[in-house]
DNA sequence: CTTGTTTTCAAACGCTTGTTTAATACAGTT
DNA sequence: AACTGTATTAAACAAGCGTTTGAAAACAAG
């Protein structure tokens, strides 16, 4: 009797982070890829084990057994929405010789294809959106490794572009704007699509239609900035 | 007995909309604006009855009395919320006289103080920001006559800033543009402040110095979208 | 086959939820 | 004073939740 309890203590699967053993591993990845989706359609607190469980096909202590309890299943998914998303949508290869403005529109185009998805909206973005709309625990992590890197490098680009420097906050005042008009698109869809209709929507509003306008958009906006710049170092010269 | 149950069936008092009877519409009112914040904190699911009764310091009961059931208390809610958003930040008054560029920066000044509103954060914009993530059946209402005049409004300023008759999509391309910079803040404002830093954020990025780039930033992008149309036409002239 | 460990399982626990009930308190009318 | 419809209340209800339990099953090694 008392032998069980102790071995049940000590397995404690959830802790054992990354080791694979045997193929129980299996067990664990199926639940993360079928909770993914369901945290990602509803939020977590809509979200019930039991539903997880379910679609799993694994019994409801399972959660327990393999991540302790429900919170810790929703972080490690998080972190696997991320990984997922990286790995399918790459940072393209830029050469030396490309120019600031095909930067731009690459990035634009990145931005749209990973953390947008207009079409297909993988269960990874809402899940990513809903930790951008309102952080948990899990949103840390998500900011240094991931957001960071990705805004810094678009400063770069906009750097580039306007050929001099720029109060900082101003570069990021920019960067704001151009990341301001791709989101907007993944976070107001659905009242978006109601306000100007399905057939338009699918007609100018898909990918490519709106990487094109936000990047001649911005691109414009960047160019006249400079002008104002020139104009302004004449005036005072 | 059974004379009670006949007299409890026929009040109902969620049924008569607007007819005020006594004081009993304090109580009401009462849980409306106590149930507003609750549900703008923690959305739909995660708030309970029991802490708006709490709260309003009514019996839990009023909550079926009054409105029926909790979905729709919290329909009346989003309602409530509209109202007293467009009256608190009223639309400026124009004269015939006044530029399309100063009702450009009218417009991202309004937008930005009534529906991104960065430092406030009343309940009622937090509440609206919810349907317009994850509309529910609250939100059919709010698009056809709020949001959709509003836009109306800003593309005719976009029209009369470029001058000349644009395809449909692309003059909602560039209102999009417009309002996605604004509402960018308002979505992703915990993790933009994690990402620069509460001291630039509040020196850069409150209200006054968003409205002034957001302006520049978008009338820039028109004016070089005129430039190439006027090159454009020249090349087929 | 036996032994020891890991993995699964059905069942129950304790708690919170939205909703309903039936009784009571109140105010105005006859 | 008696009646009537309105307003409020405490208590209970049924359902669903995350979590825990202790044993059974599956498995691997000696």
């Amino acid at each position: 009797m008392s032998l069980f309890s102790s071995a049940t203590l000590n397995s404690c699967k959830f802790l054992m982070s990354d080791l694979e053993t045997k193929n129980a591993d299996s067990t664990r990845e199926r639940i993360l890829l079928e909770a993914g989706p369901i945290f990602a359609a509803k939020g977590f607190r809509a979200t019930t084990i039991r539903e997880i469980c379910d679609r799993a096909q694994v019994n409801i202590a399972s959660i327990n057994y393999y991540f302790g309890d429900k919170q810790k299943l929703y972080n490690q998914t998080v972190v696997k929405a991320r990984e997922m998303r990286v790995q399918q949508v790459p940072y393209p290869n830029w050469e030396a010789s490309t120019s600031p403005e095909q930067k731009l529109a690459d990035f634009v185009d990145l931005l749209l294809r990973r953390l947008v998805a207009m079409q297909s909206e993988p269960w990874q973005v809402r899940l990513l959106m809903r930790e951008i709309l309102q952080p948990t625990e899990a949103c840390g992590h998500l900011v240094t490794e991931y957001f960071q890197p990705f805004f810094e490098t678009l400063l770069a680009i906009v750097d580039d572009l306007v050929g001099c420097q720029l109060p900082d906050h101003k570069r990021k005042q920019i960067g704001f704007s151009v990341i301001g008009q791709c989101m907007y698109y993944r976070f107001t869809a659905d009242v978006t699509s109601m306000m100007i209709g399905q057939e338009q929507y699918e007609d100018h509003f898909s990918h490519d239609g709106l990487a094109e306008h936000i990047t001649q958009f911005s691109l414009g906006a960047i160019e006249q900035i400079k002008r104002h710049l020139k104009t302004k170092s004449i005036e005072t010269a």
